[in-house]
This record gives structure tokens, sequence and C-alpha cells, in this order.
DNA sequence: CTCATCTCAGGAAGACTGATATCC
DNA sequence: CGGATATCAGTCCTCCTGAGATGA
């Protein structure tokens, strides 16, 4: 027996899903964080790189490298923002908001093929016990629940 | 509404799930893959790199870097098999056992927070929900589904 | 010879840490 | 000054490609 199958299948899943992305993304060249940062950005344009980071689930440094490199591909543009001296304002250019109109479609074709054959009671069950799991993981130092 | 929440959790569990562990591991420092590699081998004793690395779902050459740096720390070693001179019996060397019994233990513990709060029906149903996820994308390229 | 196993070399991307300049 | 923002430097890990040595 398997001491944590949830942890492998987590694994799997991930790893499956981003051969899967990249994979219909290869016309494009985005890796998954990048796929990711662009679509956030494609449904709410112009945020900081701090909030991107924790929306995207990821660190102010990777978020910074990630976006370096969209920066020289033209993808997005970063600028200062007014009210703050020490944010920057993260955006879509032209040709990334064209991008993201290909590349969101993928995601979503994608999400269809993996619940296939699922019932909508069994994809909300399986989003509660994954919220659930990461809230546990997630509030591991804190106890400061009810 | 986001396009795929499923996969937006799945990363938040991976990386809370990767968090966790490398810190209780902090003393004997081991990685995610590292300790996948430690308790795979720790409950089934000798086996080539190729079946490791399918059994962990991961890259032939990756399993040889981690299984390098293992090896360097003296936690398994790599003998060649009599009944095949091309591959490698990999096994845990005392150290390495050692080891795994005091990571063994995280691991279940780690488990048994992630699932705090959740009745057995709902576990099994994660896993089932997981393993179909899995099925769905892995077979992505064979559309020889009925 | 063909194929599988393993390794190495090399490179790209990401995750993370510590330190720093700037600004609130 | 303390705290937040962004970045730099550096390390580790992952993944991939291509190549080669060895042996089934």
């Amino acid at each position: 027996m398997e001491t944590a199958p949830i942890f492998y299948l987590i694994h799997e899943v991930f790893r499956a899903f981003r051969r899967q992305l990249e994979e219909q993304t290869r016309g494009n060249d985005l890796t998954l964080p990048q796929w990711r940062t662009v679509t956030k950005l494609g449904r709410e344009n112009g945020m900081s790189q701090v909030a991107l980071a924790s929306a995207l689930d990821t660190d102010p440094m990777t978020m910074s490298s990630i976006l370096k490199r969209l920066t020289e591909r033209e993808l997005v543009q970063r600028e200062p923002d007014p009210q703050d001296g020490r944010a920057k304002i993260v955006t879509l250019t032209p040709e990334g908001r064209a991008l993201f109109s290909q590349v969101e479609g993928m995601g979503v074709e994608l999400y269809k093929t993996a619940i296939a054959g699922m019932a909508p009671a069994e994809t909300a069950a399986l989003i509660e016990g994954l919220s659930r799991i990461r809230d546990n993981l997630s509030g591991g130092d804190a106890e400061t629940k009810d």
C-alpha cells in the first residue's frame, strides 16, 4: 500500500497536464507558467507583479523571471505604477492579447478532456477535496481554524 | 470564472505538499523527488533505474541525476544486474534505510494532515477523480476511446 | 544487427534563498 | 526606521535532446 496515493496522483496529473498543454502550445512555445501568466492577464489585465505572483501561487522572484522572458518576446509590458513608485503594472501587449485568444481555448479544451466522463457532482467533489487538502497543508502552521 | 479551477488547485496542492515535505525533511535535506525515490526503494528495494523512473513517473535521465546525488551522499547504491549487464540495480544503503524509516513517518503524517476532516468516502472519491483525470490526460494522443 | 539500458554533455526554464536599491 | 516592491546573483532541480558505450 502506498502511504500517500493522492500525492502520487497529484504529481502524475500535474505532469500530464503540463505535458499536454506545452504540446498544444508548441507553435507558440509557451511553458505552463508562461501560459498561466498570459491567461491570467488576459482575463484581468493590469496587475502588479506581486499581485500576479500571488494569483498564480508562485514566487515574486520566479514571476519576475517569467515576465522578463515574456517581455523580451514583447508579449507583456511593465510600466511604473503612478500611484506607487516601487510597483510595476504588467499588461499584455497587442501581441500578447492575440496570443491569449489563441491559447485560452486550449486550456478549456484540455479541461474538458480531463474531466470527460465525470458527472458534475464528481468534479464538484474533486474540487472540494483538493481545496480541503490545500487548506490543510497551507494552514499547517496556523491552527486558527474553527 | 476560472477556466480550469482543478488545474489551479493541483498546482497549489503540489506546491504546498512539496513545501511542507521539504520543510519537515530539512534536517535530512531531501527534495521531493529525492524523498519519493527513497520511500519507493524503502518499500521495494532493488529496482533498475528504468523501473524506478517509471514507478515515479519521471525521466530516466532525471532519475539518473537524482540517483547520482543520492549515491554521492551514500544513501543508495547502484550495482550491476547479474541478469542484465546493461542494467543497474538500485538499493538503499544502511544509511538510506535508516533515513527511510525517519522520513517515511513524515510522509504519513503529512498525508494525515492533508486529509484531516475528510470522510473515507471523500478521499476515495478524490482518488477516483484524480485517477480519471490522469488517464484522460495521459491517453490524450490515442483516440481509441469508445 | 537491432534494440534496450544507462550515462554524459549541454541547455532552457523554473523554484528558492539572500542581498540590495528604491520607495511608501 | 520598518515594510513592501522588484531585481540581481547564485544554487539546485527538472526536463529535454543528442550522443555514445555496453550488452541482450
